[in-house]
DNA sequence: TGACAAAGTTAGGGGTTCCTAACTATCATG
DNA sequence: CATGATAGTTAGGAACCCCTAACTTTGTCA
């Protein structure tokens, strides 16, 4: 049973995918307004995106109506935030970045990495979580390892 | 001194600054033909980029010359593929991704990471390293946790 | 209910990237 | 040096994706 339905999808729409998706998520039905803001895009945008989808039979859509998924919308949308989540926590619990900065990184970067790497990427996750349980805390190692490195360019600045 | 030499540069002709940078390492000065074929892509592809990164000052081109970048393009040819290198070994030396999934997934992924996120992926590759070195090896004890993980997984299907 | 505001759509246009087909330049070789 | 093969270019067009401006629909409220 794959979860996967179909085609390729560009970037741009599982962009939308995933703003409907979690629109929907709060409200049921997401509103073509609220989708242009989340991706900071002209309504007209949404509009001629909500086509395409329809067309590829991963939205519920007509003029005027209200927007939802079709399950294997779902289906695509769900891969599609698993792989943010994932990302952004590597970024976040691993590296120690910005939240902030973690979300956009992964936002783009969701379109880039196949099944393989994000499939080793959640498993390393987990390793360094298990890592801290157990008391030997990778990510905060690293941290400090990271600090560390920092300290020393800076400091041969001012000597 | 900053390495950067100004505006936005596509995905698309980084890629292009990407292959003329290696193409040129090898002999000097690309060969249209042989970028066409780097990137898979029809050689009057090649020819409308190429006017491109001359416009925005990247390249030395003219019709029928041989090609070469100039200072600023080399500059941002070198960070492009310092990120490509970045990323792959972190795929390759962390992950333990195959050396080409990983070549592929750098590929992509170098054009949607910026420059935090890159600079500690590199800490973190140097503190895997040093791990290895200090007798607690990060990357060899994460593959026997995935390898067990899968083997779990494997498990539950025949029971 | 009628009228106004907000939401949504359509029309038209621009930029990017790629393609094929046909043309031109370059180069090696007989 | 002629000529054919290879490399490179131009022309024209398709697919995306986004925009603004103008129009239509919907919903609210006096």
């Amino acid at each position: 049973m794959k979860t996967e339905s179909g085609q390729e999808l560009s970037a741009s729409l599982e962009d939308y995918l995933e703003a409907i998706f979690n629109l929907a998520d709060e409200s049921e039905g997401a509103r073509s307004k609220d989708i242009a803001e989340a991706l900071s895009v002209a309504r007209s945008s949404v509009t001629g995106a909500l086509q395409a989808l329809r067309e590829k039979g991963l939205a519920n859509y007509r003029p005027y109506g209200c927007i939802t998924l079709t399950e294997s919308g779902q289906a695509r949308a769900a891969e599609v935030v698993r792989k943010h989540n994932i990302l952004k926590s590597f970024f976040v619990n691993v590296l120690g970045v910005d939240a902030d900065v973690a979300q956009q990184a992964a936002c783009k970067a969701e379109h880039a990495l196949g099944p393989e790497i994000i499939s080793r990427l959640l498993s390393f996750i987990k390793y360094v979580t298990e890592s801290h349980r157990n008391g030997r805390d990778v990510a905060e190692e690293f941290r400090q390892f990271h600090e560390s490195r920092s300290g020393r360019k800076a400091r041969k600045i001012e000597p």
